[in-house]
DNA sequence: TCAAAAGTGTTGGGAGTACACCCATGA
DNA sequence: TCATGGGTGTACTCCCAACACTTTTGA
């Protein structure tokens, strides 16, 4: 007994195609793939965190096919045959959003049998973060409208999308417990105050400043520079960098044919002072409603005991 | 420009196969499955952790085929084509060594293009957490040879599996200090004698067992009960069980035609009070040398601090 | 001069560590 | 009776929370 199934419509291969299909494959011919056993699709969609001072923002794109037409999504894509899957996340936000450089770390695997309405198709979610002198998102080649969107107000979105982004907001929480990222959220250089807020954020609370801004550095964490602020309408504060020994690696490796304009990019970082300048132009059209989440002022205590797992 | 790949020699496309193929899919009709793009197949695999009242256990199987045929390899099969990938983990687990009702939780994905030399086998991993009541493994249909391993001391492991269980012991770290886990290598009643030991083993140190059982008790994630304990050859401990409000769920739910063992399993769990009794049949083949790795005890402080994120 | 954020030190209390002796059991 | 692990209390230390005023800037 001997069936064949074959999956006829599934030209938008691409979660958000607006080029021709071939485009979406440069490295695998299109054709037709017969196994014994049926195979999933698999892809790789990224949650990407941003911070614009005051809270946690979500780059979405918005699709511009059936199914979930007009929906928003995460950026993401099908995975390639000559790729894992972290390469396949870090160079699907390359396409997508530009974005290079970015903290991407595999978070979960999303695989309802009914998840998409075309074929099976498994996800694997990646947690991105991205810093402010990243904001000016260019769509890359697939993506149709970009967006950042407050984590707290979002759109109507497609797939399973929505349950995805609240267990990475989970997720998020606990890696700050675990590693020392929230500088990813972060310029090169920022204020103490800058990172106390990503802390506040993220954990949904607030710190005593005096005794977090000891924390920090009696955890050796950041170190001190000569880094002048841009001009602020208040006292200009010192900024700090991540110290050398907890940096991580920020990127997973790929052979980028073109990789020099990420180079550009880092030199443009450094240029660009903390006080997050380049979010200017960050959608701000939330409405600005005042959230008292009344969050109560929480201790330091344990913030950074992680850092004697984490540094061996 | 159109071309056909077709994959013919994947016989065994579970890992460990000893029955006729057909038996290996009753949920799916073997033909032919074809897609427009290439399509890897998705496995899951098991990293089973059990603990023996000194040192971290890991149970693998024997494979029966080629590739890597007589080489130890984690527990572990092809995704179906109607279960999610969790679903798949906890099936496998029943099919290949009748564990069920264990702490099963999603890890990583490992998806080298090469780490199959067969096909494309993108591996999801779960890390299981095993109880000594649950150490009379049965080999299941698939399984050749079921064996536990000292942790520290594996044999030659086929596939990537010896890097998948580096990271995984790595995680179980992490979830230790996320979550109250440690219970899940304890039967239902069990000493703080064992607890600790569970928390040395896996964190690789010592604590002063008063500041620990302090430490425990204060924490709230305990309840004494009148349970006695099998006769031992010193003083009896105190049996406690997990507090009730920190119960996770153990299992993924999953509709078993024939669950009834499984709550035999329970009740026979209630019975076997802690200290071990199951283990003497453990695989203890391994030379005693005394891993005197000279751990340094450790304060207690901060063990049990993501209780107050867990309990919201 | 006002508003808004940055910078800075001390003290009291409580949590956590260090530490030693007795108990219960089986052999 | 001995060996082995279980059970228990306290004092002292140090870390952490609590807390307010001054500084710098732009408007």
């Amino acid at each position: 007994m001997r069936q064949n199934y074959v999956f006829g419509d599934m030209s938008d291969q691409q979660h958000n195609n607006r080029q021709p299909e071939i485009e979406k494959h440069r490295d695998s011919i299109p054709g037709s793939y017969t196994y014994p056993y049926p195979h999933p699709a698999v892809a790789a969609d990224c949650i990407i965190f941003g911070f614009d001072g005051n809270s946690l923002k979500l780059l979405l794109i918005e699709r511009g096919n059936e199914p979930f037409l007009g929906y928003w999504a995460l950026p993401g894509g099908f995975l390639h045959q000559d790729e894992t899957i972290d390469e396949c996340a870090a160079r699907e936000l390359r396409e997508e959003t530009n974005l290079r450089n970015v903290y991407l770390e595999q978070f979960k695997v999303f695989s309802n049998p009914k998840r998409d309405p075309r074929e099976r198709v498994m996800s694997v979610a990646f947690i991105a973060l991205v810093r402010p002198s990243d904001f000016n998102v260019i769509p890359g080649d697939d993506a149709a409208e970009v967006g950042w969107f407050d984590a707290d107000a979002l759109p109507a979105l497609a797939f399973d999308h929505k349950q995805i982004i609240v267990e990475a907001r989970e997720r998020l929480k606990e890696i700050l417990h675990l590693k020392p990222i929230a500088f990813n959220l972060l310029n090169r250089y920022f204020s103490l105050g800058e990172l106390q807020r990503v802390y506040e954020v993220i954990n949904n609370t607030t710190y005593d400043r005096r005794n977090f801004t000891r924390s920090v550095q009696e955890a050796g964490i950041v170190e001190a520079t000569d880094v002048k602020p841009r001009k602020a309408r208040n006292r200009p504060p010192r900024l700090y960098r991540a110290s050398q020994r907890i940096v991580m690696e920020e990127e997973v490796e790929i052979n980028y044919s073109n990789s020099s304009s990420s180079l550009i990019k880092d030199r443009l970082e450094d240029m660009i002072v903390s006080l997050f300048d380049s979010t200017d132009d960050l959608d701000s059209s939330m409405p600005e409603e005042e959230k008292k989440t009344t969050r109560k002022e929480s201790p330091t205590k344990g913030l950074f005991d992680f850092l004697n797992r984490f540094l061996k």
